[in-house]
DNA sequence: TATTTTTGCTTAAACGTTTAAGCAAATATA
DNA sequence: TATATTTGCTTAAACGTTTAAGCAAAAATA
């Protein structure tokens, strides 16, 4: 049980030199002999050496690690997300830390706290709906690291940013659904102080406007998005007198909320009300009906996320344009949108 | 733009103390006076001191940081898992470093390399479906530290183990669906290899057995227990000669492959075909019709991942009596298993 | 051959903490 | 009053690396 970790020190040792020319022949310095490269890591290798990355990181300031922020783990897109930034760190030595806020402001605080004590070189984050104040991100920008938002997080903070064009997929769902023939479309948005939630509904109300379809104040709500929260305001809508013939959601799990409200009332989707989601969630395409929705393209997403990353800490300090990367989004016709007839 | 970072030296020289008297002040040590401890911590708040957790940890040997692996985070399982095991340890000042294997045994060899090399404190694991092979695990015990196991990992390694009742929940199930009038009970398992599924399948055969139902070799199958893999097993069920009227099958992803198959078949879930799921992930209650299935209780077992990981590090060495908790499932009843007849 | 450059290392300091050892002053005990 | 103990600090080493500076020997150049 060797409980005693080998150093380079050990390794200098058994060579008789020094620990830094060990350090220089682990890093493949050009000033060390092929010869005495070759011993180091064959030593190294016979010693089971594993380097310190506590000693590397305190002293070259470097900890590769990236602190990742999602508001939860449990869904597909941030999953999916946090595996593509994974992978493309991976390859580049880099170690992830990742945190979920589960939608709160606090613990997203504690999160920053808790990354920036860990000495993380760089964070990639995606806000909590709750998240208004932006002190904390302030603080990340002022230690010098670098911050990339995506998703949630397109702001005036003027960082990194990696996000789809939520207005155009807005546009697009409203073009859809009247290709389909409805008429009266209704949207539940999120938060209108959340950027993308913000531009979901100017997508959405702009093509209403250009189509010369009813734009009522009644017609347009605004959710915390989840599916209890889906139903309520389902239930809303169809409260009203003149309720609407389809309904965007700006997120799948209200949608889902919303879909199960409506087959609890026996009202036939798509033929009486078309249902459209946001995110491509799984189950979108489990559920009965299967429910058309908007796909993030998260895999690039998260490669963008982290690719952005890595220019910033490769770059001088200086001539940092900002990277704002919006990737146009993709529309996934299912039976919930599948009106039989049309008008 | 303060780049410069504030050390405890920075402080002691405001104060004109030694940086030492500075750490124990912070320490609170018993030996450092109230007055200086009042000024220290004052001084520290007026320069907005952060301590270097990288040097605190190489001096200490202790980083603070406990791994976590888990074949996915995007589970409802494992997220409810790794939230409560946050919770617990932040607590006690440790942060969690979360890994993926996807179910992949290289990746999780990888996963093992990397906390290693973070040098984290101690591994809190769910092993792959793939993994058989122990030696990486052996590697973690032998750097003495400590590895806690969850859900799956039951084995041999001879480390703490936290999971639930396999054997009995099977054996519940199938009173279960025998309460409905169910008499050809299959079962759509996972790998015996894993010692969760083979004791989800002891547990099915015994209570067939005890209750004189046919146990016949067709009714019993192994999968992957993906939704792909369990549309699959369904079908080759539904081919037999003589079908059953029920179905327990050991993951939710499955069953619900199961079931989407026998919608398109047009067989009545519950009444012509019963279906049981495992896990009660959230998407059980949320198809048509909504799956029974089987909680297995994320909650306690993510505190008591954390609170067994706690009490190793706070143990001496010696003494080392092995934890390996047990918990009693509960049976979520749903329509997929509420027969309306009864025989 | 004399000088410069390159090669291949070594020495020593540094990163920011923690902590064992030590010591003077203050306080307690005999 | 003399001795022992406690208090409140300081000094210095250590954790395992990296890296700037330096230096002798070898190789290249003049």
């Amino acid at each position: 049980m060797n409980k005693k970790k080998t150093t380079i020190k050990d390794i200098a040792n058994v060579l008789n030199i020094s620990a830094a020319a060990v350090s220089k022949a682990l890093h493949d310095d050009s000033r060390i002999s092929a010869k005495t490269k070759a011993a180091v890591k064959r030593v190294a290798k016979e010693l089971n050496y594993q380097p310190n990355h506590l000693a590397s990181a305190l002293r070259s300031g470097k900890s590769k690690l990236v602190g990742v922020i999602v508001p939860r783990t449990s869904s597909n897109f941030f999953s999916s997300v946090i595996q593509n930034i994974e992978e493309v760190l991976n390859k580049e030595g880099y170690n992830i830390i990742i945190t979920q806020s589960n939608e709160s402001f606090k613990k997203e605080c504690n999160n920053i706290d808790t990354l920036l004590f860990t000495q993380v070189d760089g964070i990639i984050a995606s806000m909590a709906n709750e998240t208004v104040d932006l002190s904390f991100y302030e603080k990340i920008k002022s230690k010098g690291i670098p911050l990339i938002l995506f998703d949630r997080g397109e702001n005036d903070l003027n960082v990194d940013y990696i996000g789809i064009n939520d207005y155009d997929s807005s546009f697009m769902i409203v073009e859809h659904l009247i290709s389909k023939g409805c008429k009266r479309i209704a949207h539940i948005g999120g938060f209108r102080h959340t950027r993308i939630f913000n531009n979901r509904i100017r997508g959405y109300v702009d093509a209403i406007r250009k189509y010369d379809l009813p734009h009522e104040d009644d017609l347009l709500v605004e959710s915390s998005l989840t599916l209890e929260d889906g139903r309520l305001k389902m239930q809303e809508l169809l409260a009203l007198d003149n309720p609407p013939d389809a309904v965007y959601i700006a997120g799948d799990y209200a949608a889902l909320g919303a879909l199960q409200l409506l087959k609890e009332k026996n009202i036939n989707v798509p033929n009486d009300i078309c249902l459209i989601g946001f995110g491509n969630e799984p189950f979108t395409s489990l559920v009965t009906p299967t429910i058309t929705s908007i796909h993030q393209h998260s895999e690039q997403i998260g490669q963008l996320a982290a690719q952005t990353f890595l220019e910033r800490v490769k770059m001088d300090d200086l001539k940092q344009t900002l990277n704002k990367i919006i990737l146009d989004a993709e529309l996934i016709e299912r039976d919930s949108s599948k009106k039989s007839k049309r008008y």
